[in-house]
DNA sequence: CTGAAAGCGCTTACAG
DNA sequence: CTGAAAGCGCTTACAG
């Protein structure tokens, strides 16, 4: 196999140095002549630069990494896609890693990003506690790194989150409006360590939210009808399980979850259980993911804009590694209500 | 910021030149006693390789591309697990790269692996036709190649794919038993071009198990009752819409879907008039993506090992790369069919 | 078993 | 506007 081009071969071919060869590529001076002479050769040479060896003389590794809990997450989707659609043709490829392999915790992808320089900057999608000395870490090494919906405090990295108290707000009047005035919310919880969980705040920003629209009205949600599970199916199932069993005529008629995957489990549990959706109870959720929308009756749940938010996270980790800058900023983006049939009057007493 | 550690601080302190810190590092001859204390130097000053420098040397690029149509396919995230579980701690990285960038076809970013030498292996989700110069590409440069289901015929590469007649037949079989007679089947298409798409060969081998199956107990499925749409909810809505306007002692009592988002959006859509699952029609689907599981009632469907899939795919490819061997297998794997709620008896007329 | 040296393919001050 | 040269941080024949 004949090997390929390189830029001494073009440099020949045309007749110039390796300089210029390079400045024509990177758009540097270069006469017309030349330059129209170079790009001929280039042409026919059919050549392009190998990228491992600019990178490496350009001393960056050329790649952004997109940390995520687990490729399960139907939420993920959304995010990468705006992170592709942000990095097409331009020059940064983009490295996924997980946090939990085979359902274990284990951040050493991550790490090893950071220890070997394989990365410029990093997204992470719902970090919190537990990843802040590897966050920290990225930031010693200069990474340019941005927090979609950290569940902690963090500085000196840009983050991303989604109007979560304006979210609640919106679904809380939404149910008042409906007539509910029983309402739960089960809430999730974020990884505190590799084991332990606790209380998102994202969640309680929601049910701030939720609390602060429905006391608008003078409506009041119970410690009892406040929880915070698992961000997990399986949640939602146990939810349901107690929700089950209380009577009619005192349990909520309508219940919020912290996401989209609780509600869904919930919804499927009553439903085999022959309770009718919105009829005898209704149901809410959060993200928006496919699942949501294939389901019937389809999940009323707060859409969030993933897609934009993905993007942005990557323009921000880009824009801090052409300025050198450390970014701090702090991004909210709008939410809105997606009405599906989940969701209806609260049923006659 | 001191800037970190490389090669020749390590040698220095340990008094050894860097080619014995390399060989240390990547496993050659070192007396004990050098490589004890190259080994300490290697701790106190927190060194790591720079891996772009490194691959750089190597002359490859420490990645692995994963090409997907688009990052919304539910069934993905099963293939990226096994894939990133093979990949844990061995030095190479996992790029991810779509086909499909908001919203059209654009394959810029894999040409751009291809061209810039950016990736050293490479594996497919459901390729075809159209993705044949690329793979072809791919091969020309020396890049291994895996293809999971790939909907075409492709030589020197390796082949991943389901038993699928063997999967047909499975549901034949179970829905025979159940008493059917009357059954649909919903194929799905693949892509042949940015805009075309036609019959999958996928779907058509899963027709082609089930027709065998059925035609052992003297069942046939009539051609009216086969039909090969986009492998999308929007499809399965479709056909739902057709299936409505059937006289119900004429229509299919059972409909196996080419793959699950199909089989979802028919029943959501049934679902929505009434129609109760599966007293009145059974539903079968393929793949067992998340939602399957979260819809009520479930979705019974066949199982593919996407994650035993993706693992071995990844290690062909890393295979391939050790030997510099064409590969060229081919690996059939078995499935396994997921009974739910969404089929049951044939019902009385 | 170890070291000096060359080389991987680019980019970029620097000098002209 | 262009070229010669140095350098990025590793690895690896080669010689000892």
């Amino acid at each position: 196999m004949k090997s390929r081009a390189d830029i001494a071969e073009v440099a020949r071919h045309a007749r110039v140095s390796k300089s210029t060869v390079s400045r024509v590529i990177n758009g540097g001076y270069a006469s017309p002549e030349v330059r129209a002479r170079v790009t001929k050769v280039i042409q026919k040479l059919a050549y392009t630069p190998w990228t491992t060896a600019r990178n490496f003389s350009l001393g960056r590794a050329g790649c952004v990494g997109f940390v995520i809990e687990d490729t399960q997450g139907q939420w993920i989707a959304q995010i990468l896609a705006g992170i592709e659609a942000e990095l097409t043709s331009k020059h940064i490829s983009l490295l996924v890693g997980s946090l939990v392999i085979r359902e274990h915790y284990d951040a050493t992808t991550v790490t090893s990003w950071v220890r070997e320089r394989r990365v410029d900057g990093l997204v992470f999608a719902r970090c919190g506690k537990f990843e802040r000395s590897l966050i920290d870490s990225a930031r010693r090494a200069g990474i340019a790194t941005a927090l979609i919906s950290p569940d902690d405090d963090f500085t000196g990295v840009d983050i991303l989150r989604s109007d979560n108290v304006g979210a609640g707000r919106a679904v809380g009047q939404y149910l008042f409006d409906l007539g509910h005035r029983r309402i739960a919310f089960v809430g999730g919880q974020a990884r505190v360590n590799a084991t332990t969980f606790r209380e998102s705040i994202d969640s309680r920003h929601r049910l701030d939210g939720l609390s602060q629209a429905l006391a608008e009205h003078g409506v009041k949600i119970p410690e009892s009808s406040i929880v915070f599970l698992r961000y997990h199916v399986d949640s939602g199932v146990e939810y349901a399980r107690r929700w089950l069993k209380l009577a009619r005529a005192r349990a909520p008629t309508a219940v919020v979850f912290g996401n989209d995957a609780m509600a869904l489990g919930f919804m499927r549990t009553v439903q085999s259980q022959g309770v009718r959706i919105p009829d005898e109870v209704s149901v809410v959720g959060f993200d928006d993911i496919p699942s949501a929308s294939l389901v019937w009756p389809g999940l009323t749940t707060v859409r969030q804009e993933m897609s934009k938010i993905g993007e942005t996270a990557c323009q921000l980790v880009r824009r801090a590694l052409e300025r050198k800058s450390v970014g701090g900023s702090v991004h909210q983006f709008p939410v809105s209500l997606v009405v599906r049939e989940s969701t209806g009057r609260v049923p006659n007493e």
